[in-house]
DNA sequence: CGATGTCATGTCACCGATGTCATAGCCAAA
DNA sequence: TTTGGCTATGACATCGGTGACATGACATCG
């Protein structure tokens, strides 16, 4: 491969007034440089990155670490591959602001990811993302502190800068805009308990009641925790008959994701239950390809993993840029990201309980 | 950052005697190890990957370009986000290989593909894999002859190699295993009939059925072709009422991939048609969210992406060991890479067809 | 007219590793 | 004892760029 001093001897000039040609940082002579240009094209010269950085001091690049890209075969995680599209959100802030992405994976083995950020700093990343595949706490091992981290859709226990999805706020947004629809007796399928997002959900589920003055009525609300059992269609179908036999049975079905949603739609639609004409169901992520291609079209909560991407890489671009920021006590805390309601066929809309509401105001 | 010349000092030993333990290449004294062991941790050093490429002009790097890690925000493409199972499957084969992977994307603009290439090929990566968002005929820019490239789920007119998902046989299995469990009358719902995927699986389709010694019905043949269109359910909804209203309707409809077959499902219980009882489904691509969460779970085809970016970063790793390979004609030649068919609970056995079958064969 | 500034270009050292070659000590074979 | 081979180590050049600095030719200014 053609060097700088090739270039040169060609275009009859030294090596550094190539320099100047590629880089632009000093004045070239009209004609020296079109010769210059002529000479590397001949050659398909392309400049070497390593020896540049070895003076600048600077690689470009950015190293991102994810369970995302190769999972242990049969696992399949709780909701789908979020992580592929946080992914996909930090390459586009990095492309936009002209750095090079180098990514590995963990391959569902956390005891990997020293050996992975060893490789990057042999690179000299100038910052490492990680990427976790659902909403978790972690512990990583420590990065030398010039090199900064960014965490995305996870967090740690010593305040690692994190961007994390709003759990609570989009959960409380769409039990808001159920109540609003009509709905009082709202179900809620839950996702593992002990996952983080349960947690926040369920939190921001009950905060949409308070704020409507509406009781917080526990047999609405069960745990759908099939995780690692095989019959996941089952536990569902068992819930979903009791939800149907309670006396005051909800009028709409949250679900954890829309992945539950799918599996629910099948379940109801066995039992000649229609949706929503008859129970109206929600989900949650915005997974488009569920949730736009079920039929009626799912009501759901973006999650927005591409959106938690791209603060996250813009997040470690910053820091990249001020490494002086003092971390403001903001930059510290979380960053929490939330996506809109999508509102679709899935839910009905009922002036029949906006009536029974208006009655309860005038009591009132 | 320390470098070598830090620990050489703090060891008190030459660069040179360093880079021997580091590289462990020529005998090193136990104590001089030690001491060298010891400066290493001690300063936290990590050696330069750009300073030792310079000399060795190895980059142990390779660079991935696709579209599928940014998309234009509101394209859908055809089939979810296959791509990046490929993704996964090549970074799966890099990373055993001990290479370290570059990615970037086009965002959607192919014109974009130079300048990243152009990228690449600064850092000096080894090779490079393009991976198209669905089975297609591309057009890339040269690359140096000296940088290996190989194409995934695609292909050119000048013959780059290439891994390829294949389609006709995988369509042929499918329908073949129909026809085995009874099947006779068997709809098949294609992509939009532009798509190579289209044209190969359904002469899989035919190739089927001749060999079953069946008649091939194009009225059980059509296009649920909804790309940009909005009303893409209501094109379904009329190509299923039309093949229900056949004086022989069909008993199994195949879809173009898992997604259709997920709209499927809805329309057809929206008209109070169960499945499988009075109409088998089948789809295409085993994308396993959706074909393991529907219920009944979708028989389906399994595309294997990840097989085809495993067999890529495979081909790749060959062609930059021993660039001498001349490419025998079978190097050439595009790579298919097929997976089984995995039979679920959409489609019936159905023995009372077999009598009917047994019966012919009397006949004969 | 000399001092100063700008343009256009070149020289040389240096970034951080590693390859080549040299050297010194030691032991065994000739 | 000499020679040769092996171990353990260091000096130095080199990879391909860029930063610091120098230089010569003009143009501008006081």
């Amino acid at each position: 491969m053609a060097t700088i001093y090739d270039v040169a001897r060609l275009a009859k000039v030294s090596a550094k007034t190539v320099s100047r040609v590629l880089n632009g940082d000093a004045p070239v002579g009209r004609e020296t440089r079109e010769a210059v240009e002529a000479a590397m094209a001949q050659l398909g010269y392309v400049p070497s990155n390593a020896a540049r950085m070895m003076r600048s001091q600077k690689s470009g690049l950015v190293g991102l670490i994810t369970g995302a890209i190769s999972l242990p075969s049969e696992a399949l995680q709780p909701q789908g591959l979020p992580d592929l599209f946080i992914v996909q959100g930090i390459q586009r802030a990095m492309a936009a602001s002209g750095m090079t992405m180098m990514i590995a994976d963990t391959g569902g083995r956390l005891d990997r990811v020293p050996h992975l950020i060893q490789t990057f700093l042999r690179h000299r990343v100038e910052g490492l993302i990680y990427v976790a595949e659902f909403h978790q706490k972690v512990e990583l091992p420590r990065v030398p502190a010039t090199t900064p981290l960014v965490l995305a859709n996870c967090f740690d226990a010593i305040g690692t800068p994190a961007v994390l999805p709003d759990d609570a706020r989009g959960q409380r947004d769409l039990v808001s805009r159920l109540i609003e629809a009509g709905h009082r007796r709202i179900a809620y399928l839950t996702l593992p308990l002990h996952m983080v997002a349960t947690t926040l959900r369920t939190a921001g589920y009950a905060a949409a009641l308070a704020q409507a003055g509406l009781p917080y009525d526990p047999a609405l609300v069960d745990c759908a925790d099939y995780e690692g059992r095989e019959d996941e269609t089952q536990i569902l179908w068992d819930i979903i008959d009791r939800l149907l036999r309670l006396p005051d049975p909800p009028t709409v079905l949250c679900c954890g994701n829309d992945k539950m949603a799918l599996r629910v739609y099948g379940i109801l639609r066995s039992r000649g239950v229609k949706v929503p004409d008859e129970i109206s169901v929600a989900g949650y992520d915005n997974y488009r390809v569920i949730a736009e291609t079920l039929f009626p079209p799912l009501t759901t909560v973006d999650l927005s993993y591409t959106a938690i991407g791209v603060r996250a890489a813009q997040r470690l671009l910053a820091m990249i840029s001020e490494p002086a920021a003092a971390q403001s006590q903001e930059d510290c805390d979380p960053m929490l990201v939330s996506g809109p309601v999508y509102w679709r066929g899935s839910v009905t809309e009922r002036p029949a309980s906006k009536i029974a509401n208006l009655k309860l105001v005038r009591e009132d």
